[in-house]
DNA sequence: AACAAATGTGAACAGTGTCAACAATTGTGC
DNA sequence: GCACAATTGTTGACACTGTTCACATTTGTT
């Protein structure tokens, strides 16, 4: 057999390569469309080279998760920085929590697949503090909606002995409205429709924390 | 070829048996357990027989993920006949509310892997509404909760003008936490912590709504 | 310069969903 | 009764998947 020199020797950065060709695949069709041999195919490398970086097929797809819970975890920081420092600091507190809400909402419907991959694959409460599922201020999503809550504990508007366990309420009840939206029953909902179910949703968390 | 006389032929009722080995292949290991040949296989059939009953391996999950609904179906049903009628409406309906979500917690706490398949594949607002998908009552989850909410309302506890679109932020609540703690981050709390969160986030819904 | 580690390729295997062609049974019109 | 069509199952094949084992090539170390 003859061996020419290969010029696809030694990709330089073939693990981030990975991650994002399949990033791509999970954004266009979800967790089921990143396929180990197209991912390496985009990538123009051989399918078994993806075993040098990654162990598994299951350890690339926890690998994108991770991108997107990342890109989540920026959504919900776009909208945060949208909200301006008003006179009281209560309504500054109220406002956070709702733009926590709002940015893991808008991240839900704007990329359904990216966001079905990030709570695909079986997620630790590790991978919720790990750096790799970390926006740009380096707080992952769950952080982020933690700080909101804290801020509404300082601000006076929870009490303090309701704090224990308060993120599970918060992020169960918007995590379900993004799921039933997405690819749920509530799928077919108008524009409209989910804008509404959303305010109304922050507003029974807001009243009923 | 030799043909004999084959003794398999004309199972009798394939479909139903197709579906109740899926069934059994989902509860053990979620929706991607449920592979088509393996049901055939467990059904003593041919992989191709499944063709002559559903038109793919998605139209058998779909059936499979309907049944499932079912089941869950009567979980909350058998919650709902355990409360006695006290002499307080209010109180009833109120206790009313809270049996259907704590039927639905305890049911995918109880068959995670039938739970995800219940979701799993993309179903859709009348999958919601069909009779294949409803318990011994002859309701469906989402109809059971509808008419817990409609009482809520004639015992005079909902404002009827909250009432539009209630059954939305009350499944969201109680979905996302089912996912959150079946395969979400919040797997691995105790069961002490499950119901703990679970009562929380039902005195949530009923005071937030 | 010799050798080991890292990183890629090639060939192969079991397993999957699905299709086309065929066969055996069951039902139907005369 | 009986030819004939519809139903329901089987056989064989194909393309595709994840994964393993052996091998080749490049890079780093002493």
């Amino acid at each position: 057999m003859i061996h020419r020199k290969r010029s696809t020797y030694r990709h330089g950065d073939l693990h981030r390569a990975l991650v994002a060709a399949g990033t791509e695949l999970a954004r266009e069709g979800g967790p089921s469309a990143v396929v180990l041999r197209e991912v390496t195919r985009r990538t123009g490398v051989t399918p078994n080279a993806a075993y040098r970086h990654f162990a598994d097929k299951r350890a690339l797809l926890h690998a994108v998760s991770m991108a997107a819970q990342a890109e989540l975890a920026r959504s919900i920081e776009q909208e945060l920085s949208r909200i301006e420092p008003s006179g009281d600091a209560s309504d500054v507190a109220k406002a956070r929590l709702r733009a926590v809400g709002a940015g893991y909402l808008r991240y839900a419907q704007t990329q359904p697949g990216l966001f079905r991959t990030a709570f695909a694959e079986h997620a630790d409460l590790r991978d919720a503090a790990a750096p790799d599922s970390a926006g740009d201020s380096g707080l992952t999503p769950f952080q982020l909606l933690s700080a909101a809550l804290d801020g509404l504990v300082e601000a006076g508007v929870l009490p303090a002995e309701r704090r224990l366990g308060a993120e599970f309420l918060a992020w169960s009840s918007v995590h379900g409205l993004a799921m039933l939206v997405i690819d749920g029953p509530l799928r077919g909902l108008d524009e409209e429709q989910r804008t509404f179910a959303a305010r109304r949703l922050l507003e029974m968390v807001e009243k009923g924390l």
